[in-house]
DNA sequence: GCATAATCCTACTTCTTCGATAGGAATAAT
DNA sequence: ATTATTCCTATCGAAGAAGTAGGATTATGC
């Protein structure tokens, strides 16, 4: 289990916090791309992921571009994931809650989904307009701010 | 992002629960994987990612297997999961501390940083014995339990 | 000594996914 | 008309994931 943030998660969040700043105006796929460094072409194929979930409204033709849906303070950075890479947590492809083992690993799955809740807890509960002004909920704060967070193991 | 548990981290947490279980006798290889329905080959590559971690010790020859070389009560999935997979999270191979980002995404590290610390605090607080027993520590045991936690999303 | 059962080592295959690019059609503003 | 945009399809190369193959090495028990 690793949890690893993909080229598209993380040009996804980063588009889609730049969309809540500018809220509600249009921005350009080519702006959001210079103004965040992502490759151009790329980042339209993630901007239509977006588009299909229901997270982001185009508007085509000349002055056009995208812009967020919804209010930046309800819409969560988990679901801007979980359109462009999926469920959240997965063990072998399958969701935790579907996988069964026997013999000493029968209680495993109740520790996948201990970890699915727990990241739950932080990117369900975080919003784009957070990410964007920078103030968290405490309780993540508080994860942040924990000694050894920073820290690599 | 997404918390992907590949068949090499299912693999090497079943086979070290089950030497938890067994512990401190040695298991082969093969027993291993008969009891949990493992690839027996790809079972032997990740049981040497544990030997090389120093997770586990090997005994060659006949009447030969792996047995923890600590106690199942102070070797972690956490361990496990590094070992095998290496770091538990990053963003686009780095980690996560590392990268950095301008505009309106200055702040989202933080966010990172928080995913990993939540799980961090699930994986590396749970030992193989616990798993095991399916005695889970009582701030772990109550993500599992919470409301929602077994839906799908 | 010899058969047997194990770990250990190297290499290989196959398949899928990831990240990215290319080229152009449709659309709308000026 | 020109220009700036979204939108669609197709393609590409590299890398990794999952698993297999074959045999060399090591120890046990007879």
């Amino acid at each position: 289990m690793t949890m690893q943030v993909s080229a598209r998660g993380d040009y996804a969040v980063r588009a889609a916090v730049a969309l809540a700043s500018a809220h509600p105006d249009t921005v350009s796929a080519q702006t959001l791309a210079d103004e965040q460094s992502l490759p151009h072409k790329f980042l339209e194929a993630v901007l239509a992921d977006l588009r299909r979930a229901g997270l982001v409204r185009s508007v085509r033709g000349a002055d056009g571009g995208y812009r967020l849906a919804h209010s930046p303070t309800t819409t969560t950075v988990g679901a801007i994931l979980r359109a462009v890479d999926g469920p959240l947590a997965g063990v072998r492809g399958q969701r935790p809650e579907d996988v069964t083992y026997g013999g000493a690993a029968a209680h495993l799955p109740d520790l996948w989904i201990a970890v699915r809740a727990a990241v739950r807890n932080v990117l369900d509960e975080v919003t784009l307009a957070q990410v964007a002004s920078g103030k968290l909920p405490a309780r993540v704060r508080r994860l942040v701010t924990a000694p050894d967070a920073w820290e690599p193991r």
